[in-house]
RNA sequence: GGCCCCUUCGUCUAGCGGCCAGGACGUCAGGUUCUCAUCCUGAAAACAGGAGUUCGAUUCUCCUAGGGGUCACCA
């Protein structure tokens, strides 16, 4: 069943080799909100062609990350949602590009017997050493065909006979091709630029480029939207569709994003964070993980530190970073709902970079994007992906929202990325740090790092003698540690079932006014350091009311006797 | 290197022949605050360069420079 032209498909295709960057994302994003807008569909397929990069993992990974977007996708591979409602499906399928092989087959047939396209038996060897004479001759390489092309039937039979793997060419003639683009306008790529290039490969697998043009022509996609790095490759298609007789969709190629410095936004960029700090601290060898275990061989581990193109699995590298306490730059989507981030803020975001709806608006959700999207307004220039400006974005957005809805949101990252904090902290202590924290933070994620001394245990707080300690605990007159040791009865004299951050508050501050000390900062600081540490922690009267009166002057106590000792 | 594309504050962008070139993030300077953060005021900050076209160019054309993409049996 196929559409009738008038509705307005587009389609995502990533290859399911990693997980869903924000790139990838930024392209979904485009491709569904203008389905939407025009009321149309929003296709998804697999492009898993090369066999030795593909993986079912991987490809379930995207479904997750697009479903957490919003970006439901009306056809594709079938996925239950969190909410238990069903994704994708449809009648176009399979939505796998593996599994679509005799389609493909009998599309190349059909060429080969047109005489558009022709058997080549060259090895990985002579294609390789003719590229190289082309280099050392100084100009492109383009292949020639002239050999493949004068094969007699028998000798192609000899050749297959004789176990030789070939693959299928399209006979492009090198002619010259104009591509029409809605956002770069019309270029033409002069007669030579595109050679017999392969659309079946010896292991039978299509070619990206061949597998395209089939899925977009059966799959009845009526615009192309992709990352501009595609662009050259459009003067391809657009021959294969010519020769298959295909309609030839819209194309309209999306500004890539970059990183800050202007390279390429891939996890190698995580390698390299990752790899500076090992080498900073000097690390020789891969550290434990919880269970006491190298995180990874020391040859790998090794070859790994000393080679700059030498990438670390994706958990691995995770994992090493935590244990050592390196924050990695988020690169997938999976990282930054990680970190923190907001589906919506991410989306309101990645649509700003390569389009506006104009007017200095920039603050806008999906179903606003979808009305209001469209290919005018889309840039030509590339974008370096600013952090920065995505955490204000997210900080607004938290800030914007209700007290209940933190709490559940909070709640829900919680149990998804720190699920032992959740069980230890309690339900009415995570309330209290979910208040606390709302108008202080620019992500959800942030409020679990900063706070683990919530949840250690008493004897597990270590006051590290930083420049800010040191000032807070031992200059003045009195000194911080002398305020905190008078302030100490104070704490003792609140009962436990009257334990609150109001009564606190007020028996710390008649404290002050009658000790004449000012501020309450010149308390509020030595006790903060003394539950936590260190000098930072949610407002101090809501800190002590979760940690309670045991644990308070547990900690007031032991911070006493180690610093006390430690000072004079 | 060949071919293709691109060029407004540090960054994302608005602008579609006549604007004191606007907004946001960031930065800087003040202020509020028990830490952190938030919050409030204010400021600095851009049309890559050169020729044209035009009464008039950020806007149109060309050239130069710079940036990007692509030249696989990867997508």
């Amino acid at each position: 069943m196929s559409s009738p032209p008038s509705v307005t498909v587009t389609r995502f295709a990533p290859s399911p080799s990693g997980n869903l960057h924000v790139g990838g994302a930024r392209t979904a994003l485009f491709c569904f909100a203008f389905a939407k807008g025009r009321h149309g569909r929003f296709v998804l397929r697999i492009e898993d062609t090369d066999q030795k990069r593909s993986s079912d993992a991987a490809s379930l990974g995207f479904l997750k990350d697009l479903e957490w977007l919003g970006l439901r996708w009306d056809e594709g591979p079938v996925f239950e949602a969190p909410d238990g409602s069903s994704i994708g499906g449809g009648d176009h399928g399979p939505y796998f590009q593996s599994q679509r092989l005799e389609i493909y087959d009998a599309a190349i047939t059909r060429l080969l017997e047109e005489g558009k396209a022709y058997e080549a038996f060259d090895t990985a060897e002579e294609l390789d050493a003719a590229r190289a004479a082309a280099r050392a001759a100084g100009r492109p390489f383009r292949y020639d065909g002239a050999a493949a092309l004068a094969m007699s039937d028998s000798d192609r039979a000899a050749a297959r006979a004789g176990g030789k793997p070939g693959v299928v060419r399209f006979r492009s003639e090198g002619r010259a091709v104009t591509i029409r683009d809605e956002i770069l306008g019309e270029a033409t790529l002069p007669a030579g630029e595109v050679d017999d290039f392969v659309i079946r490969k010896a292991d039978g697998f299509p070619t990206y480029h061949f597998a395209v043009v089939v899925d977009d022509e059966s799959m009845g996609v009526t615009h192309v939207l992709r990352a501009q790095e595609h662009f050259n490759n459009t003067a391809k298609h657009l021959l294969l569709q010519e020769a298959l007789g295909y309609r030839i969709p819209v194309y309209a190629h999306l500004p890539i994003i970059f990183n800050p410095d202007g390279s390429k936004m891939s996890k190698r960029d995580k390698d390299r964070a990752l790899r500076e700090a090992v080498v900073a601290r000097g690390l020789e060898a891969p550290p434990n993980g919880r269970d006491g275990l190298p995180l990874c061989d020391q040859a790998t581990f090794e070859r790994w530190r000393g080679d700059k193109t030498v990438q670390l699995p994706g958990e691995v590298c995770s994992a090493i970073a935590e244990v050592l306490g390196v924050e990695l730059p988020e690169i997938n989507v999976e990282d930054f709902r990680r970190s923190g981030y907001l589906p919506e803020v991410l989306v309101n975001f990645l649509a700003l970079n390569g389009w506006s709806p104009g007017n200095d608006l920039e603050k806008f959700d999906l179903a606003f994007l979808c009305e209001r999207f469209s290919l005018e307004r889309v840039v030509k220039t590339p974008a370096k992906f600013d952090r920065a400006k995505l955490l204000a974005f997210n900080l607004d957005a938290l800030q914007a929202m209700d007290g209940e809805t933190f709490l559940a949101r909070l709640r829900a990252h919680g149990a998804r990325y720190h699920p032992e904090f959740v069980a230890r902290i309690g339900e009415a202590n995570f309330a209290i740090l979910a208040a606390a924290s709302h108008p202080r933070s620019k992500t959800l994620d942030e409020v679990f790092r900063g706070n683990r001394f919530l949840v250690e245990p008493d004897d597990g707080i270590a006051w590290e003698r930083t420049k800010a300690v040191e000032k807070a605990l031992f200059k003045g007159e009195p000194t911080g540690l002398e305020l905190l040791a008078a302030a100490k009865p104070e704490l003792e004299a609140v009962a436990a079932d009257d334990w609150s951050a109001s009564s606190l508050e007020a028996r710390l501050t008649a404290f002050c006014e009658a000790r004449e000390v000012g501020n309450i900062g010149r308390i509020a600081q030595p006790l903060r350091i003394a539950v936590s540490g260190g000098t930072v922690s949610p407002p101090i009267f809501d800190t002590l009311a979760m940690l309670g009166r045991a644990s308070t002057l547990a900690r007031v106590d032991r911070c006493l006797a180690s610093l006390s000792a430690a000072a004079s």
